[in-house]
DNA sequence: ACCTGAACACCGTTCAAGT
DNA sequence: ACCTGAACACCGTTCAAGT
């Protein structure tokens, strides 16, 4: 049968990423199976594995999808040297995004990759790095020059830190809670670490 | 067929909770299946439902016994009364737990729960609470008395942030790391997260 | 009362066959 | 070259039938 070819490889593409998250956005991280998604664009299952690898392959560019969504709105935010107000800034902004698309935040950090699927690929490593260098730059004035590695491990922490409280608070993992209890657990965190690390020079040694 | 009762359903409980974190523990998430776990201690899948609801049971009683052996491990350490010292030994403590149990670790986090299940049953919330009381307790000298919903605030965050880092770090999500950075980042994190609470008092009102 | 195992409605993935 | 749809080996869950 078939060579329809209605559809580039590249709009296939792009096409299965947005019924992707549409699925996920609908039903949950459960429902966005290879099926559901073909029947979405009206192909069939087959057709996706000559786009994708596997499953883990289309999600894993869903992610990068969201990660750049993600970077073009945090490096949107102006930056003014002052390390409170910018990664207050880049907070505020983070904030706002998550529930604009919180099946995409959902596909990001709730998928867990099937234990055979071996590193990150190298695109999608750099698509990570982008986002957490705009909040190292933020951080970087704490820290005294020629501490790119002490920089980039502090916005590793705090970027895992707010994931967390995203993945446990959003998800209800830790029981009864609103989503607006997010962002008090978000601010909570981000000030009381920065403040942490203005004052980690007149601290005990460790 | 059958009636075999060879075993009662506390000992068939038992049996798959044993089972399922020998499988999770060896094939990782997605092995943990019905069929494995009722194969795994000689029963038909049916069996497994007149003992759990449904799988989404079985795995929350599962990381239910999990919270249980933490708060075990964690209620151990002496508190002395200083916050530091306190938090620093229940991260010691908490780091020395993880690497010997982490498929439970797994199933307690990387388990995402079906869209319909609703709130967590009022026996599991209990086991949560028991595990972040202690944080709290640890954490309670750096508040006012009466302040107990702030001190509860507090470890909520601590305990989220430090799972985000086991979630992103430990599963490799960040990408290119070895599971030694996950301490360091849990240490900078706690750290600079203490040092932050204690000159919470002397910064700029938020 | 307890357990089985077949059945139902699903999965991810592959691949011969068609155009 | 591209797509289909059947096929394979799985899922979770249910339930009539057996002891």
């Amino acid at each position: 049968m078939a060579r329809r070819s209605e559809h580039s490889r590249e709009q296939l593409y792009i096409l299965a990423l947005i019924a992707a998250e549409r699925i996920v956005e609908t039903g949950g991280l459960h429902a966005l199976t290879a099926r559901n998604v073909a029947d979405a664009i009206g192909y069939s299952p087959g057709t996706l594995y000559n786009v994708f690898e596997n499953l883990d392959d289309m999600i894993l560019h869903l992610n990068a999808l969201t990660l750049e969504l993600l970077f073009d709105a945090l490096s949107a935010v102006p930056v003014t040297g002052d390390p409170n107000a910018d990664v207050d800034a880049l907070l505020d902004s983070y904030l706002r995004f998550l529930p604009e698309h919180p099946g995409l935040w959902a596909a990001l950090f709730d998928y867990v990759r099937p234990d055979g699927a071996g590193e990150l690929p190298d695109w999608y490593q750099a698509k990570i790095d982008r986002v957490l260098n705009l909040l190292a730059d933020a951080l970087s004035p704490l820290f005294e020059e020629g501490q790119p590695d002490q920089t980039a491990h502090t916005a590793r922490v705090l970027w895992a830190g707010l994931h967390g409280i995203y993945a446990l608070e959003a998800s209800g993992k830790l029981g009864v809670v609103g989503d607006d209890n997010f962002k008090d657990m978000a601010k909570t965190l981000t000030h009381t670490f920065l403040q942490g690390l203005q004052h980690k020079n007149q601290g005990e040694k460790r």
